[in-house]
DNA sequence: TATTGTTATACTCTATAACTATA
DNA sequence: TATAGTTATAGAGTATAACAATA
């Protein structure tokens, strides 16, 4: 049996399903928090978490897209419920004609604040309250280092779309 | 501003959201494969997965659904999927008439074996290999901890259905 | 020719409520 | 009256492929 595919160890075992079932459970909670606090999905929360964060207040389509939804067509189905309940709007970007600026209407803004103070109080009721200071920094280092590593690993945003060439 | 509610330290944000995109990640990865290799979804392959590590490789319905499926209606949708498949097999159970024994067929326990060394790899590519054994034993520990926190707060399985007074 | 985004479409999955049957 | 499971139904979300427009 090769090396990659040898079974798991308890070792290993254990942290993956424990890794699986913790967010699992963690998103369960924070989704249903989310929707019923904001009428919101996690993947719109974190479109609009994002936008926040962004310096301007907008981003590009495909940046926008990145790590939270794997499809392009995904990703105007998601924006075009967000800007119909005038949470974000769209706008042609002024140097590159194909790109769309998604920018955050202040309605938005005052959704994610409305939502944040709630969402927080999950995260820390199910995931930061069991945690003794120790623990949080090396969970946060250990975690952060797998997420390096996995951003290494595979191509990032959506798959880049199969050339067109005849068939 | 109360503690509950209070913003998260760098600290804390920086463990929750390396949590949720690492498990993002390589629940993805994990669905890839599954869907490519044994035409599975992520909830199937935990189902069979569940019975092939049950004793006798049979459950009952509400056992099955545990942690896995947070809706009754759900299992037994899947359960149909499975089951048309010829990947188990359903019957009530000899002690209490209600109760309906999911049992893993041939055909069920050979997909799951045709299944797991690519899904070992999978894990180990994107998961285990970046982890030295010391970090695997810590994240194991401190993620066992939250999962028995977590497990520990709301109420377990499918949500107590709503008691049928008039109203 | 490649990239950005949208649209049409089909499909999977989930949840709620009403229902049956058994304890 | 509570529990186990199914069914009907409706809605949300996703992915693929074809498309238009711009670089």
């Amino acid at each position: 049996m090769s090396r990659e595919t040898a079974p798991l160890d308890a070792g290993q075992l254990g942290a993956y399903f424990a890794l699986m079932e913790v967010s699992s459970l963690l998103q369960h909670a924070v989704e249903e928090h989310l929707r019923a606090d904001g009428d919101l999905s996690y993947v719109q929360f974190q479109l609009l978490a994002r936008l926040a964060d962004s310096p301007e207040g907008r981003l590009r389509m495909t940046d926008l897209a990145d790590g939270v939804v794997y499809s392009r067509s995904g990703l105007t189905y998601q924006a075009g419920l967000l800007d119909r309940r005038g949470l974000i709007s769209r706008a042609p970007a002024a140097d590159d004609e194909r790109s769309v600026m998604v920018s955050l209407t202040d309605a938005g803004r005052a959704l994610v604040a409305q939502v944040l103070p709630g969402h927080i109080a999950v995260v820390r009721r199910l995931l930061l309250d069991s945690l003794e200071k120790g623990d949080l920094a090396i969970l946060s280092g250990v975690l952060g280092t797998v997420r390096d590593h996995m951003r290494a690993l595979p191509p990032r945003s959506a798959k880049p779309r199969a050339s067109r060439r005849s068939r």
